[in-house]
RNA sequence: GCCCCCAUCGUCUAGUGGCCUAGGACGCCGCCCUUUCAAGGCGGUAACGCGGGUUCGAAUCCCGUUGGGGGUACCA
């Protein structure tokens, strides 16, 4: 086993948008399979839901994937491949079940089974077990449960896992139109396409008896199985589309960045040892072992992923920097008149800019000023800078100041200027300041005020100071 | 109900019988720096679910218990 070059697979069924779980399981597979050179990793898009099943979402795993870096451009990579498209193999290997003895050909509806049984809870009872029924219509094919013993699995992350058989009822491996279950398509796929570990959630652990039952009965050498603890959210359930926040998608869209992504996705329910948490998914990669994989579930924690995303984004390059931001300051996007944009102040405010956002999308607010004709209107901030006795005053003081021809219009003339402004209004610089900014930029909090004013430029910062002058008078008298 | 998994700070985890008066990270709280806010620096808060064993010694091993979670389809 160990011989044989690893395969391990990553086998989303496309229902939905592509999810975290989803990413971190891809991740996983992906390392294990660069840890080798003739490693891979399978990608096998599970669609034989028809009626689940859309193009789009299939779309979507694939975008999703290569933001990830997992995608064909890497060697290591093979398919993806389209579990819809091997169904004569199901079927062939359905029948070879049937006719070897192993699996058996039942009509009982539902119904049937709950009424013998009395407890809805309880499984199938294997009443056609003896019937000799061949195919038909309306006959579901069984796979027929050994009598004796337990099967045992052998799990890397969770140890010796062991079912007895009297648990697991006879399973319908192929519906009565012929067309295969899950557990059935899952393991043919998996052997015909030489998968040597199957990696994958928690909660497919109870299928793994039934799915190691079936390679067994196929003659074929079960994988390496190891199944992941679920992630969960802060009331500890398995992470769901309908109620949590799961689309990797959104959280690429709000400015996470990939490789964030990646190193914080790589932390849950493993790690890489020591004290270093942020670390190069190349980095990880051959640090990584599934024998190291926590068994306890783990909650998606997007605070700490913030967190991480902020030190990834100041570990960024400005240049690198300023490119990743320009999908939130495109015309379709951003809050200003697309002509508006200058590319120059961007450019000029984006180093100050860095430090302060945690996530890309971040950065709209800490710059519309420059771009939007009038600033935005924020009223906490105004009731908050423009108190009587310091609003008015500062502003007008500061008009004044600033009209001063011989004053140079820079960050350091300026700052000096207005420590003379508010000093003599017997004020500090850190309240001074504080109606001048939100006159200029609509808010409390932002970038570092006189470079601010610098880069707009005298009349535009005149022009809003007495703006906020006319409105502050109006609203006083 | 039945089967299965899990159990260390609020969270992610280190820890695999003595190095643990339990370490790191995120969060939170202070302080410093400071034109706001960040960033940065320094410091602090906080955990072995419970009960029995085993052992000279248990977060680490065993049993039980409680509590969470997953599965239980002719879904994947």
């Amino acid at each position: 086993m160990t011989d044989k070059a690893i395969r391990t697979r990553f086998a989303p069924s496309p229902t939905g948008m592509f999810h975290v779980g989803g990413a971190r399981s891809a991740l996983f597979n992906w390392a294990l399979a660069l840890q080798q050179p003739d490693g891979r990793l399978v990608l096998r898009i599970e669609d034989t839901d028809a009626a689940r099943n859309r193009p789009e979402w299939t779309e979507g795993i694939l975008r999703a994937l290569s933001a990830l870096g997992i995608d064909e451009r890497d060697p290591h990579f093979e398919g993806p491949y389209f579990q819809s498209s091997y169904a004569d193999k199901h079927r062939e290997v359905a029948e070879a079940l049937y006719r070897n003895g192993r699996a058996y050909y039942c009509d009982c509806t539902r119904e049937q089974v709950q009424e013998r049984r009395g407890n809805p809870h309880l499984g199938y009872d294997g009443y056609c077990r003896d019937r000799g029924l061949g195919p038909g219509p309306g006959r579901a094919l069984r796979f027929r449960v050994p009598d004796g013993g337990p099967t045992v699995v052998d799990d890397k992350i969770r140890g010796r896992v062991e079912f007895d058989h009297s648990a697991i009822e006879d399973f319908v491996i192929a519906r009565a139109d012929g067309s295969p279950l899950f557990v059935l398509a899952n393991v043919v796929d998996d052997i015909e396409m030489d998968i040597t570990h199957v990696v994958r959630g928690e909660e497919h652990l109870s299928n793994t008896p039934k799915q190691q039952l079936l390679w067994e009965a196929l003659d074929r050498t079960p994988p390496v199985w190891a199944h992941l603890p679920v992630i969960v959210n802060e009331k500890r359930q398995k992470l769901s589309k309908r109620r949590d926040k799961v689309a990797l998608e959104d959280y690429l869209a709000e400015g996470y960045l990939p490789e964030a992504m990646v190193n914080y996705l790589m932390l849950l329910g493993w790690g890489p040892g020591g004290d270093r948490e942020i670390m190069p998914f190349e980095e990880m990669v051959p640090l990584f072992r599934l024998e190291d994989v926590n068994s306890s579930s783990a909650f998606f924690d997007e605070k700490k992923l913030r967190a991480f995303n902020g030190e990834y984004i100041r570990a960024l390059d400005v240049t690198e920097f300023i490119e990743r931001c320009a999908p939130w300051l495109g015309s379709e996007s951003a809050p200003w008149p697309a002509e508006n944009f200058d590319a120059k102040v961007f450019e000029a405010v984006a180093p100050l800019a860095q430090s302060r956002v945690a996530v890309l999308s971040e950065i709209v607010p800490y710059v519309d000023f420059f771009f939007l004709d009038r600033p935005v209107e924020d009223e906490k901030s105004w009731a908050k800078a423009m108190k009587p006795g310091v609003g008015r005053e500062m502003l007008g003081a500061a008009l004044e100041r600033f009209a001063d021809p011989a004053l140079e219009w820079r960050a350091e003339p300026l700052k000096e200027a207005l420590e003379e402004v508010a000093a003599a209004q017997g004020l500090k610089l850190g309240k001074a300041q504080a109606p001048v900014r939100v006159a200029v930029t609509g808010r409390t909090v932002g970038l570092p005020l006189f470079e601010s004013l610098e880069l707009l430029g005298r009349s535009r910062v005149q022009e809003r100071l007495r703006a906020a002058l006319d409105r502050l008078g109006d609203a006083d008298e």
